[in-house]
DNA sequence: GTATAGCGCGATACGGTGTATTGAACAATA
DNA sequence: TATTGTTCAATACACCGTATCGCGCTATAC
């Protein structure tokens, strides 16, 4: 019948009869149990019964599990940067910074975030469309990048960035929490692991890293500075190269 | 018993009661479930009855499915350029680009390597072993990457875009052949719902995305442009900060 | 006020999942 | 030959998403 996508579809009435239910309330129970448990945890039985409901009730709101995924994502993105930045439009590495560095942090709020992060079109909900409309701003006041096909080029290949780091940074700080919050432990088991591995003198670099075991950069400054390397070789190459150019390259 | 990661616990014997049996026969016949039929597809009990026997009897060569799932992800990266290369060590650039085309082929190939790719530390197994370190011995290669913290940066960087933008582009090349093999009427549909999205003013750079249509470029173009662009970065503004400065900002 | 029509919602059911347990059949050893 | 120990398949359990169905309520029509 309606193939229209969550945000556009009319919601079903509020009905006080047992429990007052909405998709607003639905989402935030199932972001609420996955922030404590994981998103294997949210299943619709368990957000029916937070909410003193049965599972096939919550199916007057949501079509289906999926679509209770994308709405949560499109929350979680509703939570970077609601407000306007008055330096948008200025200083566009500042406003890709920020915009990043928010995403980064409502992703460490969520942690289940990362498991949703690319792997489905992320370009339906209200709150990523605004999302990815002042990425394209940003990058739109970038020097150099005078066309549309530039400046999709750009935002594409900060986000491409930003998606890796942030899913490498959780899934790190993930499995260092399961094999055990100490650090030290895990630096040990880990070189043991790699130790045995790198024996018998395979993996040569690997050896390097173990032997000479670098400071541990704090994550964000390691975040930042990766996105700083990514944002100056927009900065530098992509101006350089008339954007008909690729586009004719590439057909 | 044992906590020795799959890679390093002895597998079995091969008994030929029913049907010769390993882990390598089991991975293989997972990997040619996922790839026919996609990852939720894999199940111990298919996988299973691809080879004649029961779930159970998985077990004996692995411990639980997560196992299964780290064994298939390191049988992708055992694809991904297993011969030496020659011009290792003098082209990084060429060198980093081989590797991370390699990878992106690797997951066109095996598409539901995207939905593992960053979610679980792939340092584990051999061949993942093998790709970091030809990516460190890459960037080891590079002018200005003096020390191991420069070295680790770099490649964590270029990893973060590699996995973001593949993920990105399968699942784009995922929806769209979900919503309808015709890029056109994708084009159209999303243009229908874009179209209101936008229809009140709010996201002034998508309605600009949609009345300007840019062209299509070729993925891998555009992979390898987002690479370079990062390549770009890295060989610009690494060398710039020692290295220190970095690790004593960070603490 | 009462009868009826519609519908929201809960219970039930189905086919699937990962895996713990159990017991039987087989191989190796005493 | 008797016994022991191992390997594997069958069973079982808890849980999943969701299709179906029927009860009970609500709102309308007379």
């Amino acid at each position: 019948m309606t193939n229209l996508p969550v945000w556009e579809r009319p919601e079903p009435p509020a009905r006080p009869t047992p429990t007052p239910l909405s998709r607003e309330l639905i989402v935030r129970a199932a972001v609420a149990l996955a922030d404590r448990d994981g998103l294997g945890a949210v299943s619709l039985r368990k957000v029916g019964s937070a909410l003193d409901a049965g599972p096939m009730r919550l199916y007057g709101y949501v079509a289906s599990k999926e679509e209770l995924l994308d709405l949560m994502i499109d929350e979680v993105y509703g939570e970077v940067a609601p407000e306007e930045d008055p330096t948008d439009g200025v200083d566009w590495r500042g406003s890709v910074r920020r915009l990043s560095l928010g995403l980064r942090a409502a992703a460490r709020r969520h942690e289940w975030f990362v498991d949703l992060l690319g792997s489905r079109p992320h370009l339906n909900g209200p709150h990523s469309l605004a999302y990815l409309n002042r990425t394209l701003a940003a990058m739109d006041a970038a020097p150099g990048l005078d066309d549309m096909v530039a400046v999709l080029t750009a935002a594409r290949t900060v986000d491409a960035y930003v998606v890796g780091a942030i899913r490498s940074e959780i899934t790190e700080a993930r499995t260092v929490r399961a094999t055990g919050t100490d650090v030290e432990e895990w630096q040990r088991s880990a070189a043991g692991h790699l130790g045995r591995m790198t024996a018998d003198g395979r993996f040569p670099m690997l050896k390097r890293m173990i032997n000479e075991p670098s400071p541990e950069l704090d994550p964000e400054v390691a975040f930042t500075l990766g996105l700083d390397c990514v944002l100056d070789g927009i900065a530098v190459r992509l101006p350089t190269t008339p954007a008909l150019r690729w586009a004719l390259d590439g057909a």
